[in-house]
DNA sequence: CTCCCTTTGTAGCGCTTGCTACATGTATAC
DNA sequence: GTATACATGTAGCAAGCGCTACAAAGGGAG
């Protein structure tokens, strides 16, 4: 029993690996297997069936981001709007995220369409953000906090998806334009 | 040769209203040609072949689009940044363009997985709109308004994206926020 | 050693995909 | 009226999809 949650695991590291360097183009289970250096019949022996391996992978990947948020900044760290948009996109856009935002633009767009398992997992991944950027805004009030909150996810997850689009520049000066507006 | 541009317009129509309808979950060409009422074989007579038919769907959708938003408001209407998001979302999240927005969503997803032909459609519809926020916007400076319109475009797609993974009310609340701060 | 359960390979099923070969009808040009 | 180009239905191809049946190898328990 040991042994195959082992293998499942190390499978698991490489197909999630896959999925931030390819997005969500290549999901079949022959390439999805191809990734994690197995063969599609292991992988199905591993995992309950594509739909498992997708989730599990996702989910990971969605932990992953909020554990990446939370580390950035201390827990009880409270700034102004400007400030945490300023703060956000320099992680979403940096190293640490990139290639996590542009697979949950993807996630998002398929949730849309409704297949499974990709809504939960968009939700899962916002509503993490949306706490992360609640908890850090220096505002009183919790319904304006709330929705301050939700205009500044927006803001960043548009400023993702203006990115792929047209340029990385044109997402900076989507920044600035923000920071200046907010102060 | 006036009869198959004919009978190729008229099924375009019908697979565009299929596609804002059902997005793009249903692009196989049975399905397409299911929704134009015809057979697959005569869809692919039509057409060059499935992307030649997405293309010309979703490249109409986008031109209606900016249609659309330029008869919405006066081509020589300039307003304030926060005027302008509330007139612009009010468009997005209206019966005229909720459908579209949904779509441009999933385009620019499949774009980010470089899927022909999204890949120029979701540039041309976004490029479109910026042209038009920047065209509406009562800012002198053009670095300083060109920069704006990015942070704009970004607000209002986020929130598309935003209603997706979570529900109206977020949105209309990141709109109120929105409102609010750049005033 | 024998038995049994876990692990793994080979092969293939039934289905959907985009697309096409072929034949037949149908309208138009001369 | 015949020839020619257009229009359309039937059938099917090769490839890919998710998934599984079957058999064999491996290792621990008695």
């Amino acid at each position: 029993m040991a042994k195959k949650d082992v293998q499942r695991s190390k499978a698991l590291e490489k197909v999630q690996a896959h999925l931030l360097e390819t997005g969500l183009a290549q999901t079949g289970v022959r390439q999805l297997a191809a990734a994690a250096g197995i063969s599609d019949r292991m992988l199905l022996y591993y995992f309950d069936d594509k739909t498992d391996v997708l989730a599990s992978a996702l989910s990971g990947i969605s932990a992953n981001v909020v554990m990446t948020l939370s580390t950035a900044v201390p827990a009880d760290q409270k700034m102004a709007a400007s400030d945490l948009v300023r703060t956000a996109t320099a992680l979403t856009k940096g190293d640490a995220m990139r290639a996590e935002m542009r697979l949950f633009v993807e996630c998002v767009a398929a949730a849309a369409r409704g297949e499974v398992p990709y809504e939960s997992v968009a939700k899962q991944i916002m509503e993490g953000f949306l706490v992360w950027v609640d908890a850090h805004l220096d505002i009183e009030d919790a319904d304006e906090r709330k929705s301050t909150a939700a205009m500044i996810l927006a803001l960043i997850d548009g400023i993702a998806l203006l990115e792929i689009c047209t340029d990385e520049q044109r997402g900076d000066m989507a920044v600035d334009a923000a920071i200046r507006l907010l102060q």
